[in-house]
Parts: C-alpha cells; sequence; structure tokens
RNA sequence: GCCUCGGUAGCUCAACUGGAUAGAGCAUCAGUUUUCUAAACUGAGGGUCAUUGGUUCGAGUCCAAUCCGGGGUACCA
C-alpha cells in the first residue's frame, strides 16, 4: 500500500471510529504540501466537515491528532483554515529512498499480459515527412514507452497511405521530366526525390490551367481537373488499379525510393515500428462487413444503394460506409483494417495516434464497430494532437521550406553543434563522441520542446526561436543527468548503504525525496491520460530541485560522511529518474556534456 | 447554422482534475565561480486566468450565454 492510500485508509477509519460514518476514499483530497507552508502532505478537509459536522480548524485538529497517534511515521502537523499539513519523520523519507534505491525496477510495473496495438506516423509516399509527422512520431514512439513502462505488452504499427491520385502526380511528372534520374543519380534523399516530382507536378498544372481559357473557380484543387495533365493522371490511377505492369513497376520503383528516404528519418529520430500496414494492400477490404452491417440491421441501404450508417442517436449524423456505386471510402477499409488487427493481435486496447483534423473520423469508427457488436471497440482511443503552427499561422508544405522535417532536424543538430562548440563543451571527447552529443543535444532539446506541451494543445514552432538549451528544455535535464553523472564518477567507490542513520533531513533534501517517491504516480498518470507531457514536466521540476540542491550543498564534501552518503545516494537516484523518465519521451541523456 | 477543441505574464507553456497568495522558462534588469560541470543558481519587475452571469465554504478548473481563433460538419484521405 503507497503513502496516499495509508493516510485515506487511517483517515476512513478515524471517520468510523469518531463519528460512525463510511467515507469513501475520494471524500479524502490529498495534496503534496504548498512550498510556503510547513509540512510535507496536506489533507484538505472542507469536504469532510458534513460528515463531522464540526468547523474545518476543528475537524482538521481532530484530525491531525488522530493520524498522528495511529501513524508512526507522522511527526507532526499543523492547522491552516481548513487544511492540515502533516510532517512525516526523517526516518520514513530516509527509508523511503532506500527502499526505492534497491528496487532496479521502481517506476515500471510489471507485465499485466494486456495488449496494445498503437498506430502512428501514417506517412503519404507522394511527399518528405513535415512538421506535424514529427510531433505524431514524437507522441506515438512515447506512447509506447510510457504504456510498456505500465506493464502493457505494446506492439507499434505504421500505416502508409500509398495508393490514389497524390502518388500518381508524382509518377506522371517523373515520367516527363525525369530522364531516368534517380535518387543516387541525383543524390537527393529518396522522399525528398519523390515529393520533388510531385512539387514538379503542381507547378506543370498551374502553367497549364494559365493557358486554359475555361471558367475556373480560383480553387487549385477544382481547377486542376480541367487540365489535361490531370486527366493523364486519372488514366495512371485507372491503370494502377488495373494492375497494369508497367504502372505498377514504376509505382513499385517509387515507393522504394520513399521508403528509403523514411527510413532514414525513423533510424534518426530512433523511432520504430513491428509492422507495417499498406493502404494499398487493404483498400478494397471491408465491404464484405458493410454488407454484414447491413444484415444485421445495424448499418442501412438507403434508396440509392449507398450504405449508412445513423449516428443522430448518439449526437452525429449519417455517414456514409459505401458509396452508391459500391465502392469505399475512406472509413470502409478502417473498418476493415481494425478488425484485421484484432485478429492478429488480440489487443485490449488500440490506439491511434492521429492529427485532430480526424477527431469526427475515430468517433464514427469506433461506434461504427461497437455497433457491430465487437466488444473489443471499446479500447479504441484516439490520440489526437494539435497542429503545430508557425507563428504566423499553419504551416503549409507549398510555402518555403520551414515546415519539412528533414531540414527542421537538420537546423537543431547545426545549432547544437554550434551551441556546444561555443561552449567548449566537447574538449577531450573523440570526432565521433563530439558528434553523437550534438545529435543527442539537437534532438533532445527538438523532442523536449514537442513533448512538453499537452497534446490536445496546439504548438506555436518558431524555427529560430523555439530550439533553446536553457531552462525549460531537454538540454537542461540532459545537463543535470551529465552532472549527476560527474559526482557518481567521483564516488564510484563509495559505499552508500547506511545512509537511514540520519536523523534529520534538510528541506531541499526532503523535497527531492518526495519528488522521486512520485515518480510511479507521474508514470501511471501518463498512460492514463495518453500524455507524455506529465513525465516531462515532472522530470523537469526534478531537475531543477536537484539543481537547487547541488547549488545549495556540498555533495562529496559534505560534513559527516553519513551525510555524504545520503546525499550521493539522492543524486544516484536523481540520476537514474531522469534518465528513465526521458527514455519515456525517446530522449537520451549524456554522462558528459 | 450545428458539432468540437483552444483562449492563463510581451513570448512559449504549467497549475496534481474544485483547494491556500495562479507557477516555470524565454526576454528585460540586478547579483552568484580559489570548492563536486555557470547549458547552473539567487533576486526584481511583469496577470481583469477572453467577457458576463451562475453553482458553493472555495472557481483558471463545473454550468449558461457572449466574443476571438483552430478543426470538423464530403459518396476526399
Amino acid at each position: 500500500m503507497n503513502l496516499e492510500q495509508e493516510l485515506k485508509q487511517a483517515t476512513i477509519e478515524i471517520f468510523k471510529e469518531e463519528f460512525g460514518v463510511e467515507i469513501s476514499s475520494d471524500a479524502v483530497t490529498l495534496n503534496i504540501t504548498k512550498k510556503e507552508h510547513t509540512g510535507d502532505y496536506t489533507v484538505v478537509v472542507f469536504p469532510l466537515i458534513k460528515f463531522s459536522k464540526k468547523s474545518p480548524e476543528q475537524t482538521a485538529e481532530m484530525l491531525g491528532e488522530k493520524l498522528k497517534a495511529k501513524i508512526n511515521y507522522v511527526a507532526g502537523y499543523n492547522v491552516i483554515k481548513g487544511f492540515l499539513n502533516l510532517s512525516f519523520t526523517s526516518s520514513y523519507w530516509l527509508n523511503r529512498l532506500q527502499e526505492i534505491s534497491t528496487n532496479k525496477s521502481y517506476g515500471t510495473f510489471p507485465a499485466s499480459g494486456k495488449k496494445v496495438v498503437l498506430e502512428y506516423c501514417g506517412p503519404n509516399t507522394n511527399k518528405p515527412l513535415h512538421i506535424g509527422h514529427v510531433r505524431n512520431m514524437f507522441l506515438g514512439f512515447s506512447m509506447s514507452e510510457i504504456l510498456k513502462a505500465n506493464g502493457y505488452d505494446v506492439t507499434k504499427v505504421n500505416i502508409y497511405n500509398d495508393r490514389g491520385i497524390a502518388i500518381c502526380k508524382s509518377m506522371v511528372a517523373y515520367i516527363h521530366y525525369g530522364n531516368n534520374s534517380t535518387p543516387q543519380s541525383t543524390g537527393i534523399k529518396g522522399d525528398h526525390f519523390v515529393g520533388d516530382w510531385y512539387v514538379k507536378w503542381n507547378e506543370k498544372a498551374k502553367e497549364e490551367l494559365e493557358t486554359l481559357n475555361a471558367a475556373k473557380t480560383g480553387d487549385f484543387d477544382e481547377d486542376q481537373k480541367q487540365t489535361n495533365l490531370f486527366k493523364e493522371t486519372q488514366e495512371m490511377l485507372l491503370k494502377w488499379e488495373a494492375g497494369d505492369a508497367v504502372t505498377i513497376k514504376l509505382w513499385k520503383q517509387m515507393n522504394e525510393w520513399v521508403f528509403e528516404g523514411f527510413q532514414q528519418t525513423f533510424n534518426l529520430l530512433s523511432i520504430d515500428f513491428q509492422k507495417d500496414y499498406f493502404e494499398s494492400q487493404t483498400y478494397m477490404l471491408g465491404k464484405d462487413i458493410v454488407e454484414e452491417g447491413v444484415k444485421k440491421n445495424v448499418f442501412k441501404k438507403r434508396a440509392d444503394g449507398a450504405v449508412i450508417i445513423d449516428l443522430t442517436p448518439d449526437g452525429l449524423d449519417e455517414k456514409v460506409l459505401l458509396r452508391s456505386d459500391g465502392t469505399s471510402v475512406y472509413i470502409t477499409q478502417d473498418l476493415a483494417t481494425a478488425e484485421l488487427r484484432n485478429k492478429e493481435f488480440g489487443m485490449d486496447k488500440m490506439i491511434y495516434v492521429v492529427a485532430n483534423e480526424q477527431d469526427y473520423h475515430f468517433k464514427v469508427l469506433k461506434l461504427a464497430l461497437q455497433k457491430l457488436g465487437h466488444a473489443w471497440a471499446a479500447g479504441i482511443y484516439h490520440l489526437s494532437y494539435a497542429l503545430v503552427e508557425s507563428p504566423t499561422g499553419r504551416f503549409k508544405s507549398r510555402e518555403g521550406k520551414t515546415a519539412d522535417a528533414d531540414d527542421l532536424i537538420s537546423e537543431v543538430l547545426r545549432i547544437a553543434e554550434e551551441k556546444t562548440r561555443e561552449l567548449g563543451k566537447t574538449e577531450g571527447f573523440s570526432e565521433e563522441q563530439a558528434a553523437e552529443l550534438y545529435q543527442t543535444i539537437g534532438l533532445g532539446a527538438l523532442k523536449y520542446f514537442v513533448l512538453r506541451v499537452n497534446p490536445y494543445k496546439k504548438i506555436i514552432f518558431n524555427p529560430e526561436e523555439s530550439i533553446d538549451f536553457h531552462g525549460h528544455t531537454g538540454p537542461f535535464i540532459q545537463y543535470t543527468h551529465a552532472r549527476v553523472s560527474a559526482i557518481m564518477r567521483k564516488a564510484k567507490d563509495l559505499d552508500v548503504s547506511g545512509f537511514s542513520n540520519l536523523q534529520t533531513l534538510n528541506d531541499v533534501e526532503r523535497e527531492l525525496i518526495i519528488l522521486i517517491s512520485e515518480y510511479e504516480n507521474v508514470v501511471r498518470a501518463a498512460a492514463e491520460k495518453y500524455d507524455p507531457s506529465e513525465v516531462a514536466n515532472y522530470v523537469y521540476s526534478l531537475a531543477k530541485t536537484y539543481n537547487k540542491f547541488y547549488h545549495d550543498f556540498p555533495i562529496l564534501n559534505a560534513s559527516t560522511e553519513d551525510e555524504k552518503k545520503l546525499r550521493v545516494a539522492l543524486s544516484a537516484q536523481t540520476g537514474m529518474l531522469i534518465k528513465k523518465g526521458m527514455k519515456l519521451l525517446g530522449i537520451t541523456v549524456p554522462d558528459k556534456m
């Protein structure tokens, strides 16, 4: 039983003994005591006065007195208005630190046997990854680490949108203007190579459009349909669907280039997938599922032949699941892939990391599957995140290069190298070690910048200003770890056991232990809320508190041997949790920087 | 129009899900190196928590209305 449960349980017992009432543990509000007051944990007694029928102060006094008598580690208390601040004995906290220090798997929970399939990234194969994918990839990877730490068996999957009119545009442009060039021959990264042809297609379509006399709406998506280039592209899509050998061959070649390019970026970012899905293989699936739904009377066939699901009772609209001509829409195949994954993995949760533009889509998907009678559909969760915007508004892939993921990453790495050199931090490093450090710091800065924000909030990203290395940033936390590592190198022969002989703790030591003791709650909360920012903000406060401790008190030169042991043990544990916490964010920490 | 998500310091973000005097970083100003890594630490200034009303011991947090911004409301993906 952990601390909070113990305190709540004791409070419940006291209320039963004193007043003969059963209160629920929800009625007991327990917080960490605010810094300006003395105490470690605080019970808010206002919710309890309706049971005690006494004033808040009287209730708090009574509860404080009884808790002190009942729990041996409650050393004292004070009451301010309706707040009961409890102080614990130093030996309680020292034992707590001892217990955590000897538990190597502190903060990771035993395997629950529950399975999760987590889909993230979801790129199109006609263009390179952009900043939106960056947020997606960081969130997805981090979420998988957090779920693993919570005992889930996680399978990461990716889905490639590798078919349709967009990739055909790249293909048509390549046929016309490519001259059999390749990524190898041009030295361009594969996904950018293919993306360049997509851009070329748009340029050429615009040129052609200007020569046309036909009426224009001003909306390019609409107007482009009048061009011969578009007609040619549509024909190519038909050929593709018919399985035309030449078309398929080119399509495969282009995809190969793109995958190669993507893989380089995945490697650089250290993200991975256990299984890839391809839309080209799933886009025709799902019709049987829709038919089955019609038979079960959950879906309806309209007079025009289209199949719809009526979600007006659920506060949504009618949604088409199959076109009147019998062909699929987006959601048709999603129904199928969901069933497929369930068969394949038999999961308890299925998480989709997808931008919030698709909130509606995933509501419909989940409801449709539930109405089909799939109990497992209750485990579907859409991890929805908001867009990344530039200070002047939404990043558009057509305007400027700032939205491109690879450009962004290399810019961050460049800044990291520059700053690190300025500070002369790589003295004594080999060239490889230095390069590795730049990468660790640069990616740490970027990942942390993205993950510290709650997913449903949009991020304003200014390439020039957002990547910082001071204050509430990844490198600050990495630096704190490097400091701890330096201490540990010097104290490596010290036997830390026995620090619990100490009688007193100073305020900062106590604060650090309380924070360390909270770590496991944070790991739990991050999984429950599907929110890596919980971990990000926690690790920051841990690092911040440690830096204050480091600054205010000598560690290796502490005045007594026991104190030194305690401070080294505190350092070791802080370093450990920074490392573990950052790993949950997909960020590595250096031992020197 | 309807649905949905946002709006907190000049800027970027927190606020333990209804608790105490709303906290951090950046930027600005002023300090701290003979001692364990100054990418650090200390201090100062900076707030009508979009607005109005309500609920209660207590509201940035819940409810209602309004304003601003994003997204959705496709037989696009």
